[in-house]
RNA sequence: GGUCUCGUAGUAUAACGGUUAGUACAACGGGUUUUCAUCCCGUCAACGCGGGUUCGACUCCCGCCGAGAUCACCA
């Protein structure tokens, strides 16, 4: 059995979204599944549309979701090289047998005249086809053909319009009429090939047998299998990915709808994890009720034949908990210092020069209330300067409203005396001492706690107090305490 | 306009001829004797429409409607 080969054939002309990257983690899973080869392409031909940094960017998506190429860029392989630009010479080969079979021709009519063809059917509303406008080289032999080469002609197919059948993994059986056959380019006059053409022959020559790609190329199909049968080659296996949806609206999601790139989930805290668990599983899925999958699982799991073949919309909130499901997950299975040094670059600025031991208990109280990384930023502050006295928080609060002040300046005293004489400051000790410290005050665990909890973050939330306090340490936390109960008397 | 594709709750999906149409996110309510969150329990909510075929249709067929893709010397 042939071994299965698929690739990923971004052009590097920006950013990869989440509209596309699915492109390339289907294929990914589809090689990995049957222990075969994922390739990464670059499909550069497009001088106008190239961005510099593309390429990398690309790289950096791809090796962040952990999706490693077997062949292309930077790792190399025997079928390269893996940048289209440096293939020219093989695509003009091919073409080159093209001609000499009289199935390929080189055009020599000036642009505006095509332009001109192209508005007189669009005048006499009929479907502009450049077949029915071929020039005269067509009719010409492949010598004739051959020897205008070199004087910056586009090449384009010479085609034989006809019905195609053919199989798509995902959508079925698949027909057309001879109505969308046409004389396709397949070498533009800058030398470079089309798209059209170059898949083709790349696919071909790299061996790929499984052509995963969005379904926007299933229009363009019939020239395709025309090109495979006139070039004698076999066809591969053809995979149409259904789109990812726009939030709003049912339009396929692209930059122009703000579609955000991988990158930029990244730096706002999402978890690789978390980010191919939900890509993978929107539009895919296994049968079961399963949701969290690792990337092994997924592996494992995978076959073209679930993939669903509507579009399906891109929910931010849907990702947001499958990160949190992931930051729990690594926390739980692989411990609080696994997850710390996934926190890297995510704290708040304040905590740059706290000691390692400190984040981590810091992160092993908060993080079960993390949605992404970055919530560190907003959610950890307090614990590393202290925060500005802001007696409104406390008088306004829901719980503490009803509280007069001298009551809440006698709840403060007792506190902190209580605090004080604490002679082992442990998390277990410190529940203990604040329920008794509660039980004396008489007021309610929402009233009391809220102010001490209040008192010493002045966060509109923050973990388990004991814990919170237990972290904190007695002398930040008696410090905080006696500056709000002073705050309290001056008032 | 031509060609092609798609259509189960707000969203993602399961079931593919016979189920009270299942699950997850969201929303709402409750519990976990402190906030927020986690966790747990519960509630709300769907087969685009119309014809067939069949004892029986979300499931098969046809039509309609709706949505999308594509018609470049872009990919």
């Amino acid at each position: 059995m042939k071994k299965t080969v698929t690739r990923f054939a971004p052009s590097p002309t920006g950013y990869i979204h989440i509209g596309n990257v699915r492109s390339a983690i289907y294929p990914y899973l589809v090689a990995k599944k049957d222990g075969g080869t994922f390739i990464l392409r670059i499909e550069d031909t497009d001088q106008a549309r190239y961005v510099e940094g593309a390429t990398e960017l690309i790289e950096d998506t791809l090796k962040w979701l952990g999706l490693d190429w077997d062949e292309g860029p930077i790792v190399g392989g025997e079928n390269g090289p893996y940048f289209q630009t440096e293939r020219k010479e093989h695509y003009l080969e091919w073409a080159k047998k093209l001609i000499k079979s009289g199935r390929a021709y080189v055009d020599d009519t000036p642009s505006e005249k095509i332009d001109e063809y192209r508005k007189a059917d669009e005048r006499a509303k009929v479907p502009y086809l450049y077949r029915n406008h071929r020039p005269e080289n067509a009719e010409k032999s492949p010598e004739k053909n051959l020897a205008l080469l070199g004087a910056g002609h586009p090449i384009r197919f010479k085609t034989i319009p006809k019905n195609y059948d053919w199989t798509d993994e995902v959508m079925g059986e698949m027909h057309t009429g001879p109505e969308v056959c046409d004389d396709i380019v397949l070498i533009k006059k800058d030398g470079l090939p089309t798209y059209n053409f170059a898949h083709i022959v790349d696919d071909a020559e790299m061996g790929v047998t499984h052509i995963m790609r969005g379904v926007e190329y299933l229009s363009s199909m019939p020239n395709y299998l025309a090109l495979y049968e006139a070039l004698e080659l076999p066809r591969p296996l053809f995979v149409s990915l259904p789109h990812i949806l726009a939030p709003q609206g049912n339009k396929k999601l692209g930059k122009r709808d703000g579609a955000k790139s991988v990158t930029e989930y990244r730096d706002d805290g999402i978890l690789p994890e978390a980010m191919l668990n939900y890509l993978a599983c929107l539009g895919w899925n296994d049968g079961t009720e399963k949701e969290i999958y690792t990337k092994e699982e997924l592996i494992d799991a995978f076959s073209i034949d679930r993939i669903q073949n509507s579009g399906a919309r891109f929910d931010e909130v849907k990702i947001f908990w499958y990160n949190g499901q992931w930051i729990r997950r690594i926390a739980d299975k692989q411990g609080i210092d696994t997850l710390f040094t996934r926190t890297e670059g995510f704290w708040p600025e304040s905590a740059a020069s706290e000691p390692e031991e400190y984040k981590k208990k810091v992160l092993s109280i908060i993080y079960d209330r993390l949605k992404t990384l970055s919530d560190l930023r907003t959610m950890t502050e307090y614990f590393f300067i202290d925060p500005e006295v802001n007696l409104e928080l406390i008088t306004g609060n829901k719980f503490l409203k009803k509280l007069s002040e001298s009551e809440l300046v006698d709840l403060m005293t007792m506190t902190i005396e209580r605090l004080n004489d604490i002679k082992d400051w442990s998390e277990e000790n410190l529940q203990n001492e604040l329920n008794a410290l509660l039980e004396k005050s008489g007021k309610k665990p929402a009233e009391y706690f809220s102010l001490v909890r209040i008192a010493v973050s002045f966060a509109p939330f923050s973990p388990a107090l004991h814990q919170t306090l237990t972290v904190l340490g007695r002398e930040k936390v008696l410090a905080r305490l006696n500056k709000v109960r002073t705050a309290l008397v001056n008032n």
